[in-house]
DNA sequence: TACTGATTACGACTACGTTCGTAATCATAC
DNA sequence: GTATGATTACGAACGTAGTCGTAATCAGTA
């Protein structure tokens, strides 16, 4: 028996600096607000809070070795993108994952992402 | 040029209300609380007042000539279904329909699921 | 017309998310 | 050892979501 992961929703606040620690791997609060202020204009405490929160929320984990603590993603972007991929089917979908690729799918996909999907189903096959 | 329609995310528990009117079609408040109530517990007033906000936020749209008004989705189910995974797709993938649809199938998805995929696929190409 | 039951309107309360200012703490340099 | 700058901790403030109680309103009936 497995079992675990808690799967907390992020929220959006939480799930843009989820973004960045993908990216960047671990890295300090300096760092991400570094990198989260090339796109919007947070304040550095505001940074600092939410991760904190994140960790109470077991969002991230954090090194308190040093003086600057270094915080990671407790969970891989995979498992998150695949929890909230989950929780959309079944509150907007009607637990339906051919619905979801149909909305998913419209004029703006560009022909190498279908390609890609392509693929996907091919290798489904086997 | 049309464009309009704001694109008004919504929340939780609007979106419960929509899939009820989206499959009653127009209802009045106690239809829906009825409905509603077939799986939760709310109370009367409370699914009143989400009613009232969504109708604030143009979600849905109401006919008052009665005295029990009579609510209806004001947009259509597929609409908002494309808004929220577009909304899904630009926050947790990056923008890549293809990284959504990967993540979406699974080993839980049937195979009636993913044929119904391959059709979709299917009928894009010509 | 007055009563009664149902419906809408209003507002209060709690919880959470987001923001940030200020205080406390620490490490380093002097 | 003390001052200085950076970092963390704390908590306040604001908005939104969700909940519901109570008041106001209306329609139909007695």
């Amino acid at each position: 028996m497995a079992r675990a992961k808690s799967t907390v929703k992020p929220t959006e606040a939480e799930l843009t600096l989820l973004n960045i620690l993908w990216q960047m791997g671990p890295a300090t609060v300096r760092q991400i607000h570094d990198a989260v202020s090339t796109t919007q204009k947070t304040g550095y405490t505001t940074v600092l809070k939410i991760l904190q929160i994140m960790h109470e929320k077991a969002l991230v984990i954090r090194d308190e070795t040093n003086r600057a603590h270094v915080y990671a993603a407790a969970n891989s972007e995979t498992h998150t993108q695949s929890s909230l991929i989950k929780d959309l089917i079944s509150k907007a979908f009607g637990g339906s994952t051919s619905k979801l690729v149909m909305r998913a799918i419209d004029e703006s996909t560009s022909a190498e992402e279908i390609d890609d999907i392509r693929q996907l189903l091919k290798s489904l096959e086997k």
